[in-house]
DNA sequence: AGTATTATTGTAATTGATTCTCAATTACAT
DNA sequence: ATGTAATTGAGAATCAATTACAATAATACT
């Protein structure tokens, strides 16, 4: 069976909650989707002015509260004063290990995470809707350079 | 053996890095271990004003990176648009469970993250500094209020 | 199709947390 | 004591994110 596209998605998501599908928005869900790895806000709205497009950075702040609503992106917490996103529709669960020194990101899955969360959703009683984990440390080149 | 007191570490700190031992930093770091739980610039420098401290928010702000520097304190993340603190000098290590209902934070220990920390060191040849975990759902009340 | 309704947009102003500037103060070494 | 350099408080500046508002455009309803 073959899997929805993310717009697709959206547009469900959309008709369902009596909201407009608008070209602003579907642009900029396309632009999530063709960028690799992680952006920012500027990262976003720069490549869609690269492209033509004439979205405002409003439409984006308005538009990604929906997109992470359907489950189509997550924030991301790289801890540098201002948020960051990535697209997850399609991808496995996965976290981040970043280098304090020179700012490098890799993703990693994360064995057992399940567990913990059927853990503390029996241990307290809560329905667990996500979780985010960050890792910090020194990459090899980064060691050495100390 | 007795476990050195926070103002201990904190004055051996400001020692080893030729800064300075001042009133208002001590005073900020004695409310903060006066205060159970987490708590964010506005709330500590409340605390402090209602006992008669006069010092600032920017001297709060200048100072926390210090205790964090030298592992009393450390940041919490809350996704709340700002940043929120607590100490962790002589806790064990432990993760929040947040209901995006109410906001009840609940701690919880961390079960295999010693495991992974190791894992990644190896696989990727990272020094690992550290980490954060934070897990959101719905509370029973919460659920049921739904 | 034509019109009414109301969500969405871009622009610019605003907010709110955090950082910075600067002059005055104060801790520490000599 | 004295010189120095770190620290302070106050307020200005910064910067990401949100919001107000008037214009526009998507959907619903004839």
């Amino acid at each position: 069976m073959v899997m929805k596209s993310e717009i697709q998605v959206f547009r469900e998501y959309i008709r369902g909650r009596r909201l407009r599908r608008t070209p602003e928005r579907e642009q900029i869900l396309q632009e999530i989707f063709e960028i690799h790895g992680h952006f920012d806000v500027d990262e976003l709205h720069l490549k869609l002015r690269d492209k033509g497009s004439k979205v405002s950075k409003a439409s984006i702040y308005r538009a990604l509260p929906l997109f992470m609503d359907c489950g189509l992106v997550r924030e991301v917490d790289f801890s540098d004063g201002h948020w960051h996103y990535e697209h997850i529709y399609g991808h496995a669960r996965h976290s981040h290990l970043r280098c304090l020194g020179c700012g490098e990101v890799l993703e990693f899955e994360e064995p057992g995470m399940g567990r913990l969360e059927a853990h503390l959703a029996r241990e307290y009683g809560y329905r667990i809707k996500g979780h985010q984990l960050q890792v910090q440390g020194l990459c090899a080149t980064c060691q050495e350079a100390e």
